[in-house]
DNA sequence: CTTGAATATACCTTGACAGGAATATTCCAA
DNA sequence: TTGGAATATTCCTGTCAAGGTATATTCAAG
């Protein structure tokens, strides 16, 4: 999970993502796109490919990449344990407040 | 969505919204439920309301520090983007595979 | 077998960031 | 009004990661 978001965290990875979200690419023109020079992109595709967020298959002497969907589906499905907070307004700030009244009223007994 | 995935990378962070998915909490609280110095944990939290995760209501001594949801939505229609890959076995990569061969074949042409 | 294209790797340098410790600030209670 | 609790901020330091450049590797074509 941790290295998914880290791989994802750097903007030239995230757009190599978002590059291969249509389609294998070769390294060279994922450089060429995103105005990478090579060594760089090779890097950053070591960086998603650690992460299992993408997958290389040699033909002859290129690499292609593509993505791979099981760390995004894990993304999904962490995402999904929040959705309830937005689908039911799920907020418990009056009831932490009523609790944290509570604790203080405790803190004052005195027997 | 930059800001986004490079404030959920932290280890910390991303568990200090974990407990937060839960409810509301103290600045305090969260220190001691990870194990941090407070002045870490400050921090942390910096970060992540400068993201829009996380939203502050000052009651007396106490900050209390609470999900936003708006961000984690906005990661939600990011990925959304990418489920027909996983949905439809979205792959492309034989017909990458022939297009690479086209290529091939027109620089090989001679007029 | 040699050359050039495509890619990976190694090394260096620099900048960003996280943790630690100390300090400033704000507020309530006695 | 003074003290202590809760929190934010500052400064320092070490670590790590990204870019740049050079080089190694592999492959196809001639």
């Amino acid at each position: 999970m941790n290295s998914i978001l880290s791989a994802l965290a750097e903007p030239n990875r995230l757009h190599i993502v978002e590059l291969l979200r249509d389609g294998p690419l070769t390294v060279g023109e994922i450089a060429d796109r995103l105005g990478l020079h090579q060594p760089q992109a090779s890097k950053h595709l070591r960086v998603l490919s650690e992460a299992g967020l993408v997958e290389m298959q040699p033909v002859a002497n290129r690499r292609i990449y593509r993505l791979r969907p099981q760390p995004l589906m894990e993304l999904d499905a962490w995402l999904a344990s929040f959705r309830r907070i937005w689908e039911e307004r799920f907020d418990r700030l009056d009831e932490y407040l009523l609790e944290l009244q509570k604790s203080e009223q405790k803190h004052d007994d005195k027997p």
